[in-house]
DNA sequence: GCTTTTAGATTATGGCCATCATCTAAAATG
DNA sequence: CATTTTAGATGATGGCCATAATCTAAAAGC
């Protein structure tokens, strides 16, 4: 996790590259593999940016800098790689869950909202002050994933895989929640959570800055009355 | 309310009506005022089922039984539509509980989770029952806007109708759910929703009937922490 | 009753979509 | 090195989309 804003990256450029012939695939087993963690991850990034149904196959393919010819090579479908995306960005937020849960000490520290007390934080706290911050609302691409396609996966057809990626996402994200050093039972995780995804996903939605930040603050506020409070402002 | 399922209703059926020549738009003013709100009722199902993306003009004006053609004569533009749409959506959960807020006696009560104990609930134990029941999961077209159209409104630019819309509307929620007989500042509210917003998402996006119904029962359960609040355990 | 207005049907425009077929040249394999 | 495999570029298919122009006949207004 570094860089937040544009992509590209370490895309090559299709066009040109020694301007001999018209095209050139000139790719070995190890790079059509990196091409496919490729367009998974920029897919990753980009249904939950604009939702799964608002990516095209040409638009994942291009932004791993592709063009959609070989698409059917690595994936058998659109809905097959939005799965693969979607399981994909559950696991990158369940590793920092982990990174989490482990490390108790201080580290680079993220950015929550404003306060940055030197008392350090349970991984608990810690998680739910970044899950709350600005800076998840304003980056759905890095972000939670049960967020981000919750409204996806729910219109999508029971059986469908998007819905059952969704679920085992859902599910790890859970488990991994319950397990941060804290008690709270298997319920007490599951309003939590709900609260968080709420808040998040209101405050991305509401178009005033004030009412989305007092969502924020608000679902921060309950969840943290762990016997006190205090008050940012 | 009345007819959940299909809807056709009151919908004429534009081809043949006496056959004489091919078109024929023989309406009146009034009837035509009538069309434009069946277009707004209908697409304010359909935009809650499917997504506003996810719903075309066609589709939009065939569901009130009408052709795509006319459609500039009532809407500037789709967007025009779709926020016109979830205005309406707002507008007839927040009439709900307004008179949810009134009505304290019985009623012909609706249908929670399973029980039904003689004793009465208040105002507000009753929309959260009503809210985070296997009901209203089911029925997203009937449903909650706020919960159906997050993920829309955050994904649309800053100033687009549909995010103005869905602000607008989320703080008549707000309002609402406040002026419940019930104390509780705003930030308690924002909180609330936040968790009830989120359950119903997640319950709705899970494939797993029974982590579904976890999800809506752990809810329940916290906001049903009767005497003043108590977060968790 | 005659003219003006207008709801709405038909049809057209230009664009983007998912998927498939084809082709090519480089990698893999022997 | 000769052969087979394959990543990926190009291009085509058929379909649906938002929006607009045109046309018609009935309603509204005089």
């Amino acid at each position: 996790m570094g860089e937040w804003e544009h992509h590209q990256g370490t895309a090559r450029t299709p066009p040109q590259d020694d301007e001999g012939s018209a095209d050139m695939p000139r790719v070995s087993r190890a790079e059509a593999e990196r091409h496919r963690q490729d367009v998974i991850d920029h897919t990753a990034r980009l249904i939950r940016e604009k939702g799964s149904e608002q990516v095209s196959v040409p638009q994942a393919m291009a932004a791993a800098g592709l063009t959609h010819g070989g698409f059917y090579r690595h994936f058998s479908s659109k809905d097959d790689l939005v799965a693969q995306a979607l399981t994909a960005a559950f696991a990158e937020r369940r590793e920092a869950m982990d990174a989490l849960a482990d490390q108790r000490a201080g580290s680079p520290a993220g950015d929550s909202a404003g306060d940055s007390a030197g008392e350090q934080r349970t991984p608990r706290a810690e998680f739910l002050a970044r899950y709350l911050s600005a800076l998840h609302r304003d980056h759905p691409g890095q972000g939670c994933a049960a967020a981000a396609l919750a409204a996806d996966a729910a219109r999508a057809e029971p059986g469908a895989p998007l819905r059952t990626a969704f679920t085992a996402g859902l599910r790890d994200l859970v488990d991994g929640f319950q397990q941060l050093p804290d008690p709270a039972g298997r319920e007490a995780a599951l309003a939590d959570l709900s609260t968080m995804v709420g808040a998040l996903m209101l405050a991305r939605a509401s178009d005033d800055p004030g009412l989305s930040a007092e969502l924020l603050a608000a679902a921060r506020h309950r969840l943290t009355a762990t016997g006190e409070d205090a008050p940012p402002a």
